[in-house]
DNA sequence: CAACCGTGGCT
DNA sequence: TAGCCAAGGTT
């Protein structure tokens, strides 16, 4: 491993002129704010995430508010975010903050981590944007410039936190500041310049220390698998269905309304399984369906 | 650990 | 068009 501080010193200042202007920058953004942006952010892009998060501080501005409110009511507001185990996993936290943490959402990872449906990105990402604590972050931009400007790779190998979170530590600086503005500065680099398809290298400001250019910018040799299997017709559609018909309900869904929405009564019966093994769904009898 | 879990925009 | 991809987490 070369000296890391040129690398990290010129990715934190391309960050100081290149950052966009995302609301979880603003100053003063609550640590709750940070929570639930990292939530809508799991797997869907920014620009989708921003009028939602928007729409739930002003409704939901802290934890305890979030936590009185039925859990349906977040899925509902998740609207087409995607993932809606998110949203209940998201009025999960809220709950548990609410009675385990005094309200506060919680500073150490550990903790953090024990939040349904936080791992070892949302932990780390919430202890250093909201409270500017030393720690590396690993998410998916973070891996892929690491694989290509430190290792040479091509592409990211499969998440590891053995092996990925020691790669980010050997590189962050040591103050609490500078190491959260590299880590957001990396995941920038990624999110902007270093991207998965078509990236902009000529525009990058660590293209003197990349590897992946050093060695030529070698490609993949191995063919990837699909990142996801067909959607038309899969049955993660039909739970989209089903949800759908229930989130532009008022009331509760007969069965009858869903057949109509979705003919396939073995793909239905398989959803609505799914949908109430999740929590995502609840039925009183054995034919009307609503949000829980 | 591979598979699963939504949705929509881009190429 | 069909596949790729997007600030992951859970089982």
């Amino acid at each position: 491993m070369p000296d890391p501080t040129p690398f990290s010193t010129a990715v934190v200042s391309w960050f100081a002129t290149a950052a966009r202007d995302l609301p979880w920058r603003r100053p003063g953004f609550t640590a709750w704010g940070t929570l639930v942006s990292e939530f809508m952010l799991q797997q869907t892009p920014v620009v989708r995430v921003i009028p939602r998060l928007e729409e739930w501080l002003t409704r939901w501005p802290t934890p305890a508010a979030l936590a009185a409110a039925p859990a349906g009511d977040a899925v509902r507001a998740w609207q087409s975010l995607g993932y809606p185990r998110r949203a209940l996993n998201l009025h999960a936290c809220a709950v548990a903050i609410t009675t385990r943490f005094g309200g506060v959402v919680p500073r150490d990872v550990p903790s953090l981590l024990s939040l349904p449906g936080v791992g070892d990105y949302t932990a780390r990402a919430v202890a250093v944007f909201a409270y500017g604590d030393r720690h590396p972050v690993v998410d998916t931009n973070i891996r892929r410039v690491i694989a290509r400007a430190i290792e040479g790779a091509p592409d990211a190998a499969a998440p590891n936190a053995r092996r990925d979170l020691p790669a980010m530590t050997a590189l962050l600086p040591e103050s609490d500041s500078s190491a959260a503005r590299f880590n957001a500065g990396m995941m920038e680099l990624g999110a902007l310049v270093c991207t998965a398809r078509a990236p902009r290298c000529d525009e990058c400001p660590v293209a003197g220390l990349c590897a992946w250019r050093a060695a030529g910018y070698p490609e993949s040799s191995v063919a990837r698998r699909p990142v996801q299997k067909k959607y038309e017709g899969s049955d993660r559609q039909a739970r989209g269905i089903v949800l759908g018909v229930l989130r532009a309900s008022p009331d509760p869904v007969p069965h009858a309304a869903l057949s109509d929405a979705l003919p396939d009564s073995a793909r239905l019966g398989r959803a609505l399984s799914g949908l109430l093994a999740d929590g995502l769904l609840i039925t009183d009898s054995d034919d009307v369906y609503a949000l829980p």
